[in-house]
DNA sequence: CGGCATCCTCATAGATACTG
DNA sequence: CAGTATCTATGAGGATGCCG
């Protein structure tokens, strides 16, 4: 068993998937299935190079995401869903539901690029 | 309508119970219905004055929580959940449920102070 | 009892430039 | 195409002490 410092498993699933970008990027992949780097960085053009590389790390590194390198030139990189980033998939949808309702309660403006599947 | 600063909904539910003890103290919340910040601090021996303050005080500004003060010597404060803060019940219950499961396939261990009720 | 004020440190994330 | 590397500003969060 590896000890953890986490208090509770919230607190674990908050630190694999409460990285600034992961949400919309799990959530791209969701809908996508599969998205090469390019492809990311058009569909969330507020992010930078170093955020998506950073967080497609992390999460690959969770065991959240897939990542294959075709030896190729050029470089051709795809990412996909491991089951775990799969098993995300409620969680998202509960977190946008209740977003959706708050900010329909509070006037809130999201400049939403995505949509519910 | 407020302009927001979020890219979507998920981010914005992110900001508002992502800080680093707000899950935990939902979570207490839920299952005791009315904590003063004594018994807070006893149910999270990790946490400092300072951040259960600052995180309460968040939750309260949105709407996630009720603060109630008895005019009173010596000081009573009652902190309970509002109806929003209610309904983020179910996320964190898919939350904790995700992280048992990954933590048991990661073999991850995880100083639990709570339980799902 | 339930805070607030202050100081301090380190991690996060933005901007910019470069590479196989 | 898919990244690194470096620098920097900001602020989150810890420690400590004081207050009505």
């Amino acid at each position: 068993m590896i000890n953890s410092p986490f208090n509770c498993h919230f607190e674990l699933t908050l630190e694999l998937i409460g990285g600034k970008w992961k949400g919309l990027i799990l959530w791209h992949l969701h809908d996508k299935k599969v998205l090469r780097n390019g492809e990311m960085l058009r569909l969330m053009p507020r992010i930078t190079q170093k955020m998506l590389t950073q967080q497609l790390r992390e999460m690959e590194e969770n065991g959240l995401i897939r990542r294959v390198v075709y030896e190729q030139v050029p470089p051709k990189v795809e990412y996909s869903l491991t089951p775990h980033g799969e098993a995300i998939r409620p969680i998202l949808e509960m977190m946008i539901d209740w977003g959706v309702e708050y900010a329909r309660d509070k006037n809130i403006l999201i400049a939403c690029t995505q949509q519910k599947g």
